[in-house]
RNA sequence: GUCCCCAUGGUCAAGUGGUCAAGACGUAGCCCUCUCACGGCUGAGUCAGGGGUUCGACUCCCCUUGGGGAUACCA
């Protein structure tokens, strides 16, 4: 059969040659041992926590060798097209701090190996599918999908892999006539690679992963499909000819590509192009209704959606220091030794990479969000306070916006010295932890200890108020308090009252707690004098009456 | 079913033939202390099972088991 004309027959339209686009997009002019990274994602959806932490990788791989990172957009399927999902990636990213050299962008495409958009690149990769199919490696399949279901069937039957290849790919000896036969007959038709594989006996190839170290599988032998019915590209020849064209030197995906690569093996040895380095990374799981591991998926966990951080209100270096922390098992200890320095500073490397899927840790995501805040000065905090509330919390932004002055010290209460507070996980969470502290959301929440009684409350209280006085520090305030308790047989420490308990109604924590109820509503707080400092005379007095007339 | 990947405490993990099997989160107790946090100390808790190889296996090989993924004109 003559593959030239079968070509020409399919493939009038493209003119252009394999040796044009080696031209167009020459080698990329980077400095040695540069890596050139990119995120491919469809525009299907929302990304989700999974994304982010492939993201990081390729961010990091290529901005610590100073090279390239770009975004391409693979949107070879038109049934999964999202509006302004495009937008909401590039958003997202840049939310967490990751951000582009090239590709698609928001005021549109960057670079000089666009397109960025598959969808736009029809005519690359149509000269590709025409040059396999010159060189007898692809064919136009006519099957029918009623034929194709037949076809699986039998293999089933027969336990025999399922797939077209072999004698089950029923059109890949048409005769010219033939095929020109169906094209007439305007039959639809996808092109699929005529697979060099043996079908019988496999060879075994071997692939170096920049994560995993040797890879061996089975060759391929299946006839996949390279170009579909509408004349877009698979996932699969789209990955060859873009990552070959845009210069990419490494590709990091999910380990669940790692079954399809023999596939991408013999994709880029057909068209003569030399493989990228794979990094296959291990996958986010998490623990199902079942206690199994399961992957992360963006239609069943929303909660795991970027968005529920932003809402959440943890702040995006939280959430990359965890991200750090379980994509290279050494950076803990790294931060350990390096409390104060940009994570950016922290040699990443895919040896230390983990090969098997970690389970998200709310836990540890919660704690690593702690320490990172401690190290948010309290200017900085209060402005990511304030945005988030601006969007999630329209309510309470008023009290933030123009408050500062008022809010700040809030933020950083006890947050100095040697041994810092580290009350803050995330904003809603902030704003929880803080909130007595304005009168629209201040409440009584927690009862007076029974030492007390509630009889007791109102002698503290009236000897707390008519001791007070506002200019006391620290210490001349608290021995007031002391003296409080022991005038009215409360014990002046604790271990006093334990050793023996039955001199005294109760100790000294027992009538501090009370005032705290009175002034924050709650038994528990941070240091009451400094609440006190902040809140002002006035409100702490007002709060401590309002408690003795209820 | 077939193929591929993975396997150290509840979680994340160090470990590459000889270790009392690191560390972090969580958890229990204690200390500090007016509460809570912070911090400090102490404890409980792990090499999935079975065969080999070896003087010696968490470490190397095989099998089993378990988990994950792929098996599309989705990516």
């Amino acid at each position: 059969m003559n593959n030239n004309k079968l070509a020409e027959l399919l493939f009038s339209h493209i003119t252009k040659t394999p040796a044009d686009y080696e031209a167009m997009y020459p080698g990329r002019d980077l400095p040695e041992g540069a890596k050139v990274t990119r995120l491919g994602p469809s525009p299907t959806g929302f990304i989700h926590l999974g994304n982010l932490y492939g993201a990081f990788v390729d961010e990091r791989l290529a901005h610590q060798s100073n090279g390239t990172f770009y975004l391409r957009i693979e949107d070879t399927d038109d049934k999964r097209y999202v509006e302004g999902a495009v937008e909401t990636i590039i958003d997202s990213l840049k939310f967490f701090n990751i951000n582009f050299d090239e590709g698609a962008t928001k005021e549109g495409e960057q670079g000089a190996y666009g397109p960025y958009f598959q969808s736009d690149r029809g005519e690359l990769y149509q000269c590709f599918v025409k040059e396999l199919v010159k060189k007898g490696e692809a064919y136009p399949c006519f099957m029918t999908e009623e034929e194709i279901a037949k076809v699986r069937e039998t293999q089933e039957q027969a336990k025999e892999n399922p797939g077209i290849y072999g004698k089950y790919a029923l059109s890949r000896d048409l005769s010219l006539e033939e095929i020109e036969a169906n094209i007439q007959a305007g039959k639809p038709y996808v092109v699929r690679l005529k697979s060099g594989g043996n079908v019988a006996d496999p060879a075994e190839i071997s692939v170096e992963d920049g994560i995993r170290g040797t890879l061996t599988m089975p060759e391929n032998c299946q006839d996949v499909v390279i170009l579909k019915a509408t004349g877009i590209p698979t996932y699969h020849f789209a990955h060859v000819c873009d990552d070959h064209f845009m210069r990419t030197t490494h590709v990091v995906r999910g380990e669940e590509w790692l079954s399809s690569l023999p596939i991408h093996v013999e994709l880029f040895t057909r068209l003569g192009f030399a493989l990228p380095i794979y990094c296959h990374t291990a996958v986010l799981m998490k623990l199902d209704e079942n206690g199994n591991k399961r992957k992360l998926s963006k239609r069943k966990d929303p909660e795991l959606s970027l968005d529920f951080y932003r809402e959440m209100g943890y702040h995006p270096m939280a959430v990359r220091e965890y991200l750090l922390t379980i994509l290279n098992s050494n950076y803990e200890e790294w931060r350990i030794e390096n409390p104060d320095i940009p994570c950016e500073s922290f040699a990443f490397t895919m040896e230390k990479m983990s090969n098997s899927g970690a389970l998200f840790d709310l836990n540890k995501l919660n704690d690593v969000s702690k320490d990172t805040l401690i190290n948010v000065p309290a200017a900085l905090l209060m402005d990511f306070f304030k945005s988030w509330a601006k969007e999630f919390r329209p309510e309470i932004y008023p009290l933030l916006d123009g408050h500062e002055d008022y809010v700040e010290p809030i933020l950083d209460l006890g947050r100095s010295g040697n041994k810092p507070r580290k009350d803050f996980i995330c904003a809603s969470q902030m704003f929880d932890f803080i909130r007595y502290f304005f009168d629209d959301y201040f409440e009584i929440e927690d009862a007076v200890p029974e030492e007390t009684g509630t009889e007791e409350v109102k002698a503290i209280l009236t000897a707390y108020l008519d001791s007070y006085d506002h200019s006391d520090d620290q210490s001349a305030w608290f021995d007031k308090v002391r003296e409080i308790a022991t005038t009215l047989g409360y014990a002046a420490k604790p271990k006093d009252y334990k050793k023996n308990p039955d001199e005294y109604k109760g100790h000294v924590g027992h009538v501090s707690t009370v005032i705290r109820i009175a002034i924050v509503g709650r038994s528990q707080s941070p240091d009451l004098w400094e609440i006190q400092q902040i809140l002002g005379e006035t409100r702490t007095k007002a709060r401590i009456s309002a408690f003795i007339q209820a």
